[in-house]
DNA sequence: TCAAAAGTGTTAGTCATACACCCATGC
DNA sequence: GCATGGGTGTATGACTAACACTTTTGA
């Protein structure tokens, strides 16, 4: 007997920094106020790393900045009725993109970055039940990552400050950190950041700050633990 | 148009410790010198934990003990001739099940347990490289995970000393523990473990042993890092 | 009585935290 | 000058690592 055949879709999680807050993006499916995660189905030729990469090009019009990685699968009959077949999420990090409303392919009003912290306790932007908890997967991923992954700086430009990466930490997890202390933890681990020797003045006055770029780190020892910095 | 369905299946990777050594669950195609993971094709109207579960049933007769997450998802025209259409990874950590062999559907000599490092460098025993990938996957999952949840106690049985947990360490992270500062780290971090109150004798004399249940944390606070035990 | 394993005590070194202070720029 | 933010110094406290030592069993 041959084996059940399904629909395989890939759904993107797509995190930025707007504003200080982390912000997913939404699409709002035609003829309805319902949100839901851009993404579409998978190809019969592509892999599923291939198929998210273009969704994720189509989306947001990005493929060398930021992070992609695949976060969980989802799928049966009990998730709800906007995922069909199974669905696999991919988890995107991506600075902020100011123009990416006029750059992709969705008319106005049909896509936008909603702050995470609006989806829930009370929600003010209605979201697909399933959905919403593909959303709370991967903020939920992205926070532990900041922990032991360099992966903080995949929200910040390609050259950017320790105070830049500092925002990353303090919007993801809602604290406030000592700047002396985190500039000495970052520079301390090794292959965080790598310095430009160049430097850039912070907006209303103020001493310049240092530029830095993506080191070639891919784990933080030691990890830059939530409770301690 | 319709989208494209392909097959969905899930793979297992049963992990647990057997003489020290940390061992996945592995079962040899009929016909052929090749070995694979244990696995099976999702039913059209089953969830994928729950095919999961069934299946971890089936293979090993265990349902209540040990731990079951989804690890990752394979697929893809570029993953091997083992992997059709799409699989779903799951990762499982069991206490060492003696009577594994016997209980099991599969005909003796068609399963086996076997040491992950006998997979590598060089070889003892030849697994389709799409299937070593997701063992090597599910490996580093399982290591990284000890660090920051208490899932060290998902190896053990339901009653246990504080040196088996630390035989669970010594053995995923192929290093010594000191017992007397592995011993305060793990009391001292809330919802662990919880004392039973009654001591066992170790085998070959010694003192006996307190005896310890799971506790109810689900992450380790502050984490017990691999080089700070 | 000896070996083995569990458990306690202790100390030196390391690291995090908090905060005082200095530097360099815009206005 | 003064406000603003970047960057340095430093002392206190907490925690880790290493190991000496005691306790309790089997042989």
């Amino acid at each position: 007997m041959s084996p059940p055949a399904v629909a395989v879709s890939v759904d993107l999680v797509l995190l930025t920094l707007r504003s200080g807050q982390l912000c997913v993006l939404l699409t709002r499916r035609v003829g309805t106020d319902v949100w839901t995660l851009p993404g579409g189905f998978v190809d019969g030729d592509e892999d599923l790393d291939t198929a998210a990469a273009r969704q994720l090009a189509a989306r947001a019009g990005v493929t060398a900045t930021g992070h992609l990685e695949q976060l969980r699968t989802y799928g049966g009959p009990h998730h709800g009725p906007w995922i069909s077949g199974v669905s696999v999420a991919y988890l995107a990090l991506l600075p902020d993109l100011p123009d990416l409303l006029a750059t992709e392919p969705e008319p106005a009003g049909r896509a936008c970055w909603c702050p995470v912290d609006a989806l829930t306790s009370p929600p003010e932007r209605v979201l697909a039940p399933d959905h919403l908890r593909i959303v709370a997967d991967g903020v939920e991923r992205a926070r532990a990552k900041l922990e032991y992954t360099p992966l903080a700086a995949a929200f910040c430009e390609d050259e950017f400050t320790l105070a830049d990466l500092r925002r990353v930490y303090e919007a993801a997890w809602g604290v406030a950190l000592d700047p002396p202390n985190f500039r000495r933890k970052v520079l301390s681990t090794p292959g965080f950041v790598v310095p430009l020797g160049r430097r850039t003045s912070p907006p209303g006055g103020g001493r310049p700050a240092e530029l830095y770029s993506r080191g070639p780190a891919t784990a933080l020892h030691p990890p830059l633990l939530r409770r301690s910095v």
